[in-house]
DNA sequence: TGCAATCTTCACAATCTCTTCACCCTTTTT
DNA sequence: AAAAAGGGTGAAGAGATTGTGAAGATTGCA
């Protein structure tokens, strides 16, 4: 039995290049041009996962996307976002409106074909996915834990393994004090030695790519004679934190250029 | 074996939107649209995890928190209180009634699934809250034990550990003096009345971080001869005091700055 | 093998917290 | 009113905790 997937995208010769390249896969493609048809089809085939891109005539993809999460019928069918462009903020608006991946054009099509078996996979076997496969997100904070990726203000931030997987553990806390006894145990995996210089080592490299001014750390916050604290800003603070953090990483690029 | 979340809100929309949202991130979601219904299902599905909004028909949310608590069958079950506006008075009480977390709207729907799972994570490990780790509230003044911190009239102040313990023993005996041998019972650990000095230190400090004017302290009281005395508004006299706070935080957070 | 990226370790610097002290102010007592 | 006692103030210093930069160890890969 082919897995059926759903393609919704409103330009024909790509239409037929994916769904052509997807079929060839051994997948089941049914297409759609726009939104209305795509969230119609959706419903009455009911597809193991949805491709969608985000431009799309008459109903775009961030709100159709966030239509079909709303709908029992469809809330739980996988969906993988095609954006245009590296232009970030469609990334992080397409996770925030509840796509499981992403895909910027142009993308290769052997790699589409693989995210698109990941993401069956995971859907298939584990309904709460582990987190080595999951993605994780809060607002201007996206982890991709494929690629060892943050999506951070809408640009994706390269990290090493355990740069990330402190990372995935913070967030996972987010809000709470996280002593280093148990970053350790979670990151490192074992319990007994308090080798607390490492973790400060690698707390610096978050903070280095993160932080504005790693010397005056806004988000990683470190609570004297506790642990680590990572502080997300909420939706009305961000917007005045949004240039800040740009400008410093635009200072940062251009010092590592020199 | 997916976790089970009982949602309450009224809100049709809201209700489909977030439940969508957990659906697809892997959990099994029960709907009640008002409190009466909404208890009525977490004693017959007893959920692991229950999200309750605050404005609700017939029951309202902070009832239906405490009555829940009350009642063995669903006592420990971990609540995230949905609040609408930031408005600190609801957070306040939201905590009086027991709730774990709270969430206020407009939320991100990513946010929310992050705190359902560390609260699930947390209710996982530590079934009961200890006393080191429990919020304690007062009207405009909140202690967060986790992170050594005081919300006072809506913002974070960080406080030192002897500080927090301070003010944590001032705050249990609210409105009653406290003698400094009892301080330093409670906050030092040891009994003889030596050390009052440092009490004095640490007093001055508390004051310096909370008090409009330290210098004519007008919560942090002195009774001569006696010790010290937590004073704090009643809900009346609060707003008059907001305004005042609020500048006087501000003068110092300027005078910091030069 | 050699290279590059990553992780760990170490010595030292910067910071934070807590205590102590000398001195001044306020309240109470004489 | 003066003395005595209790309390406030500012600053200095010790000790602990955390940050920093760089060097060494490890790993993976061409």
């Amino acid at each position: 039995m082919k897995p059926g997937i759903l393609l919704i995208e409103d330009d024909a010769d790509m239409r037929d290049l994916v769904a052509g390249h997807l079929e060839h896969g051994g997948f089941a493609v049914h297409r759609a041009e726009d939104g209305i048809k795509g969230q119609a089809l959706a419903m009455q085939i009911n597809p193991d996962l949805i491709l969608l891109d985000l431009m799309l005539p008459k109903v775009d993809g961030l709100t159709l996307c966030q239509r079909l999460r709303r709908d029992e019928r469809t809330a739980s069918i996988p969906i993988l976002m095609i954006t245009a462009l590296g232009g970030t903020k469609d990334k992080v608006s397409g996770f925030n409106s509840g796509a499981d991946d992403y895909l910027t054009k142009p993308f290769d099509l052997e790699e589409l074909v693989v995210r698109v078996k990941a993401l069956l996979r995971r859907s298939e076997h584990s309904p709460l996915a582990s987190k080595h496969n999951e993605i994780l997100n809060y607002g201007c904070l996206t982890l991709v834990p494929e690629r060892f990726e943050a999506i951070w203000f809408d640009q994706p931030v390269r990290l090493t393994h355990l740069e990330f997987e402190l990372l995935h553990c913070l967030l996972q806390r987010h809000g709470q004090t996280v002593s280093p006894s148990l970053i350790l145990k979670e990151v490192w995996g074992y319990e007994p030695d308090d080798d607390i210089e490492t973790i400060r080592v690698h707390v610096r490299h978050l903070r280095t790519k993160l932080e504005p001014d790693p010397r005056k750390p806004r988000f990683i916050k470190t609570i004297y004679g506790a642990g680590y604290c990572l502080e997300l800003p909420s939706d009305e603070q961000l917007a005045d934190l949004i240039p800040m953090v740009q400008e410093a990483r635009e200072r940062s690029e251009s010092a590592k250029a020199s």
